[in-house]
DNA sequence: ATCCTGACGCTAT
DNA sequence: AATAGCGCCAGGA
């Protein structure tokens, strides 16, 4: 598999995840699934250097703190798209997660 | 091949 | 909640 297909893969699941809610770097990795490629650090390096055409405040880690470098903006989204946030700041996952699996049943 | 780095994840303090 | 340690994999020097 070519490095670029896997780019696409991971950007695509980022574009499919809806309005409102979030999905994990590692619920990514386990959907792409790419046998070479394994890891939610591999997502994370590729939503670093290209995630910039995708919603990517919608990806956070699995605990649900937001995204690094960029957590004000990410929250700004939030308030503006009504994403199920904690008192704490953090994403309430329990309400807001999004499985890539759920949404893109395979063959 | 080796070493360092990092938008991760999990467990233990 | 915050920090630290370890495992993990890919890239770049």
């Amino acid at each position: 598999m070519d490095p670029e297909d896997y780019v696409e893969r991971v950007l695509s699941v980022v574009e499919r995840v809806p309005r409102g809610r979030v999905t994990t770097y590692g619920a990514i990795a386990e959907h792409v699934a790419d046998p070479r490629r394994r890891g939610p650090r591999s997502v994370g390096r590729v939503m670093s250097q290209q995630g910039g055409g995708v919603p990517w405040w919608r990806v956070v880690r699995a605990d649900g703190s937001l995204p690094p470098s960029h957590d004000d903006e990410a929250r700004a989204a939030y308030l503006e798209e009504g994403t199920a946030l904690r008192p704490s700041g953090r994403v309430d996952m329990p309400r807001a997660f999004w499985d890539p699996d759920d949404g893109t049943p395979g063959p």
